[in-house]
RNA sequence: GGCGGCUUGGCCAAGGGGUAAGGCAACGGCCUGCAAAGCCGUUAUUCUCCGGUUCAAAUCCGGAAGCCGCCUCCA
């Protein structure tokens, strides 16, 4: 089965065929390098990281791009209210978004161009739409594209000009030819970040970047382009007027765009002061259940974090992780040469549309039925059940690569969790110890009572024990 | 005002013309001293509502209601 994506550009899936046989050129918008990074952020970039590492899993080589725009009014503001610099700005939030981002376990991209690397093709790409006449300079060092020179404008957002411009929300500005014209360089006032242009000192526009440095790395005509829901316009719409005005043949066959997260059913919004950061969640869940979570609905649409959803999550995960593990420990394992039927509802899942929520049921489904498995076989599996567990394990083992979860082997998952939770609540695992030792002396005298009591005690302290034919375990609960 | 999206069991969430995946929760059973974990069973004749097309609709068409996003920096 092929794969099929929906495109904004056409309002539909699509095939993927991409322009050149074997090979994917992926651009995507980065983060304007100004602040902390937040949830929608990480789904942006956790989605695109699914897609770029299932492209390269069905045999695409892929050319993966994702900017940072370190050039802008937003950082230029902040230099300006904190004293500091604005490349010493830059560079705190690239680093601070790397170490989330490998945090999370993405995978960083081909190449993540600079805009303030690319001013040199940025000035270039400008004038050459001046010479074609797209763009024009006016008295004060401003240049803008005139969106009067490229007919097809408005055909990425389904909005035409005209209602536009009837619209009340467009500031009017006696320099532009129309209201809808966009800056492509504006002149910088003393003591900004410039560069020196045919146009005087000054700064490239936010949208220019991203046309050029795409041209710069995959072409003037390439695969896929992405980002959030939010930058189809007018962002990635300028960037197709920007490009196709200046190359002549279509910018991107196909825009992929992700869905917001929503703060407990709201929006985030400086007003609600609900933005949720990055390194806020990071404290309180790990990096695997972000992921899951981010991809237990489509890409598409909106998603609400809130605890009742992490906590969710965190149990399901909990779930395949004890089934790995139960799997290990009856002697099953398996490698990524190893496909089964998980492996085929994977694909067709993530084939449609990168589907991750269709293919996470499939996941929990696969698990249901070893679960089942391993019952009938009391834990020692014969050699046909033997193969097919393998299988399971298999799939889940070459699917986690893909999904960037599941990755920890499960006695880790677990020792990794009894670490954190000891920590948050201060717990020496020797009491732990000595509490389930009395129990079990309480057991063996048939001091029942007793033995409730101390497993109540530990439930208080989100500790569940598990009494087994080889002793008795605990795990904490949640989080 | 313009453009787009959503509404599926208690909650979350797939499906998107052929008779409702999965997760969480709940209840009953097996197991257990009792539990937990795991498994089995039960929990939507029904997919916001009203019409229509069809042998057949949650899925297509028309209409209504509610919710949300974009049009301003925004993932």
């Amino acid at each position: 089965m092929d794969l099929k994506i929906y495109n904004t550009l056409a309002g539909k899936k699509e095939a993927f065929v991409p322009i050149n046989e074997g090979k994917v050129g992926m651009y995507v918008c980065g983060p304007t390098v100004y602040d902390t990074s937040h949830i929608g952020h990480a789904r942006s970039v956790v989605v695109f990281d699914m897609i770029f590492r299932w492209l390269g899993q069905i045999g695409f080589e892929v050319t993966y791009v994702r900017n940072f725009t370190d050039v802008d009014d937003k950082i230029i503001r902040k230099s300006n209210e904190t004293g500091e610099t604005c490349t010493a700005i830059t560079e705190k939030y690239i680093d601070e978004f790397h170490n989330e981002m490998d945090a999370l376990n993405v995978l960083r991209p081909t190449m993540e161009p600079k805009a303030t690397e690319h001013i040199r093709h940025i000035i270039d790409f400008i004038q050459k739409l001046i010479d074609k006449g797209k763009a024009y300079h006016v008295p004060g060092g401003d240049v803008y594209f005139s969106i009067d020179s490229f007919e097809e404008y408005g055909k990425l957002s389904g909005r035409n000009p005209e209602d536009m411009r009837a619209g009340a929300r467009i500031a009017v500005d006696e320099k532009k030819q129309s209201p809808l014209d966009f800056t492509l360089w504006k002149p910088a006032k003393p003591g900004e970040p410039s560069w020196d242009s045919p146009w005087g000192k000054g700064r490239p526009g936010w949208h220019i970047e991203c046309s050029a440095m795409s041209a710069e790395y995959l072409g003037q005509g390439f695969d896929i382009h992405g980002g959030g829901k939010d930058l189809i316009f007018p962002h990635h719409e300028n960037e197709i007027a920007q490009s196709e005005a200046l190359f002549g043949c279509q910018f991107v066959k196909y825009w992929i765009h992700n869905g917001f997260v929503d703060i407990n059913n709201e929006k985030m919004s400086k007003s609600l002061g609900n933005f949720t950061m990055i390194k806020e969640v990071l404290a309180d869940y790990s990096p695997e259940v972000i992921r899951l979570f981010l991809l237990s609905k489509h890409y598409r649409s909106p998603i609400d974090y809130n605890e009742d959803s992490m906590r969710e999550v965190s149990l399901g995960l909990d779930r395949i992780y004890a089934f790995l593990e139960r799997l290990e420990d009856a002697g099953i394992t398996g490698d990524d040469q190893n496909r089964g039927g998980l492996w085929e509802d994977f694909t067709t899942a993530m084939n449609d549309d990168f589907n991750s929520a269709r293919a996470l049921g499939s996941v929990f489904e696969a698990v249901k039925r070893g679960n089942k498995i391993l019952d009938d076989a009391g834990d020692s599996p014969d050699a046909g059940a033997a193969t097919e567990l393998s299988a399971v394990y298999g799939d889940i083992k070459t699917l986690s690569r893909v999904l960037g979860i599941f990755m920890e082997a499960p006695k880790d998952w677990f020792a990794a969790k009894k670490e954190k939770g000891m920590a948050d609540q201060a717990i020496d695992p020797a009491d732990i110890d000595k509490l389930i030792e009395e129990r079990t002396a309480a057991r063996k005298s048939k001091n029942f009572a007793r033995a409730d009591e101390i497993r109540d005690q530990l439930q208080a302290m989100n500790i569940v024990l598990e009494d087994g034919p080889s002793g008795t375990f605990w795990r904490f609960e949640g989080k």
